[in-house]
DNA sequence: CTGTTAGCGCGTTCAA
DNA sequence: TTGAACGCGCTAACAG
């Protein structure tokens, strides 16, 4: 059968612990020793037990890095930047950096954390936008809590802070969550809205993602605040989901409503392009007749036709920097939450109004 | 600190076997004590200890998916198709499926399996294109044959199928491998220069994936075999990675080779996309100077535009039904293999040569 | 620097 | 249908 810790001790003739100590090279052992206990090791093809050897210890090498939809670039690129902050550590015992998928739904994202702490998971890593339900946010809130007790580090990326229940001044509540990176939606919006405005519109149709989702909340936001500021009426918003069918349905329903439209807004890239098919397959033409702006920056948006103005979210470093957070490699931002602005990328999408 | 099993027995007034009976639903259990010991476990908010579990029980839950690149959407979808059929089937114990990322390193790979080993993993999918490396194929090999061994079941998809080394008829060695669905790269691309070569095409370029690759050898391959079935000879070749910076290039590379191109056939549709910016750039018109064509059908691909011709393949299929495979919850294939084909998507990307 | 000794928390016999 | 007892393979004190 497969080989234990202490065949390979009588191999290498020397006492498990010897072994073991040798395997994680926490404690001196004498380089003979040593050299004999990995040849044993090496001739019986020998890999330690995880979960014998996580029950010792008391904590495991897993960490969980959960997603919304790991079919999305958008996820996937911060996850393979965490997951590469995460894996192989020269020196560092390997940590066991896996990606779970909650597809956006509440009870999977729980499930999932469920599991993770049954794995008595080294740290957890939640991305993208919450769900603004109270009840599944205490849920979430309770078990980060429980998580963090038993001793995984919580890292919140390109979501916004967790708001704890009775944390106020002087409660002594620890927060669970060890950093926060949120990503300053809002601003970038409004950015994006504001540039709009600058190139004459007035008529803008607003395709949203997932109703109560923080993501979508703060970008209609930031949208609708650069809009008041500028003292123009909002125009018509539809809610969709993340995909670019989604953004397809929900501009031919935006150019229903109202037909002057001539810019549309959209949750994020993806939708953009289904914007832009539905605006085509009107005969309208971009964006001589109607401007279209997306919002992330994913890598694919440089290249349609035309290129889309957008607002470019540095989803890789943001990733990365999470990563080391959760590893302990890199120091926690004051007050424990950083924001992580955008960046506007004007491009051929968006131009001034007609005459 | 965390509740255990004996904290809910002592609570539950049964013994911790009693406990455990009740949580793995192994043995039958009186309704009543079923009752009061499903009731300790809410009230102690316990949480199985999962390495612990795997100890005694000599398995795990977890179930690993590997991907060469998170941030592709090729394996997104297969990842979280798998996923999904992985994660919380109900009545079944919760498996924990969790995503890899190799980022296309072989030692990676090979770092990944070991750690899936050391958790005693249910199960492991490997997703895409293999690396044609014949040393790093058989340690592969190896790992597999031992991650079998103990027990987890080892599932391909699009994939080759695993070279046995010494498994010829009658030498009794048990593959190591439960199932594979491999794509059938080969006729894909052939059926897709078969397309431009009956456009009148003469002169194609084909912008190749990262050598060594077994995905890219095989596209390669029917490419070839098409030219040489129609007595053309094939036009200039160049490899590159998958990403569109790379297709890009990779163009203009194969322009400056041969300035009289009339296609180009790209190792992917990111890839395609690269292209296409690169001939815009040079102010050649798609398709009518230059037509262009990709693989795999990512959603992206039909938003493009023009939109994409391209060879689909059903990613998401395969990935759940890998995914089954894993679990045991759909037949193995006859041989043990299925060959999942590509359809041929025609769209406005190619079209007939100038006369 | 190395060996000895106890558990870690749970599954699974075997009896009752 | 339930309980008692043992051991899974490893780490972490404590000696030496």
């Amino acid at each position: 059968m497969t080989a234990t810790l202490a065949d390979v001790a009588a191999r290498a003739r020397v006492s498990p612990a010897t072994v073991s100590r040798v395997l994680n090279g926490n404690y001196p052992v004498a380089a003979a020793t040593r050299e004999r206990v990995l040849r044993a090791v090496d001739e019986l093809d020998y890999v330690l037990n995880g979960p014998a050897s996580s029950l010792a210890a008391a904590t495991s090498d897993l960490v969980g890095i959960l997603v919304n939809d790991i079919a999305d670039p958008f996820f996937g690129i911060m996850a393979g930047a965490a997951q590469s902050e995460i894996g192989g550590g020269p020196g560092a015992r390997e940590k066991l950096a896996v990606v779970c998928n909650t597809g956006g739904s509440p009870e999977r994202e729980l499930t999932y954390l469920t599991l993770l702490q049954r794995q008595r998971a080294a740290a957890v890593i939640l991305t993208g936008g919450a769900l603004e339900d109270p009840g599944h946010a205490a849920a979430v809130a309770a078990k980060l809590g429980r998580l963090a007790e038993a001793g995984a580090r919580i890292v919140l990326c390109g979501r916004p802070p967790l708001v704890l229940p009775g944390a106020g001044a002087g409660t002594g509540v620890r927060p669970a969550v060890a950093a926060t990176l949120t990503f300053d939606n809002r601003g970038g919006s409004r950015r994006l809205t504001e540039h709009l405005l600058a190139l004459g519109h007035r008529r803008i149709g607003y395709v949203a993602g997932p109703e109560e989702r923080t993501t979508t909340r703060h970008r209609v936001e930031g949208h609708l605040a650069a809009l008041a500021d500028a003292g123009v009426a909002p125009g018509p918003l539809v809610h969709g989901s993340y995909d670019r069918r989604s953004g397809y349905d929900a501009t031919l329903e935006l150019l229903r409503l109202d037909p002057s439209l001539t810019a549309v807004v959209a949750a994020n890239d993806t939708v953009a392009l289904g914007a832009c098919a539905a605006l085509r397959d009107r005969g309208l033409s971009i964006p001589d007749d109607v401007s279209v702006a997306g919002f992330d920056d994913l890598p694919f948006s440089t290249d349609a036709v035309p290129a889309l103005t957008t607002v470019r979210l540095p989803l890789y470093e943001a990733g990365a920097r999470a990563g080391r957070l959760a590893m302990g490699k890199e120091p926690v931002p004051p007050g424990g939450i950083a924001t992580v602005h955008g960046e506007l990328m004007v491009r051929g999408s968006t131009g001034r109004t007609r005459a």
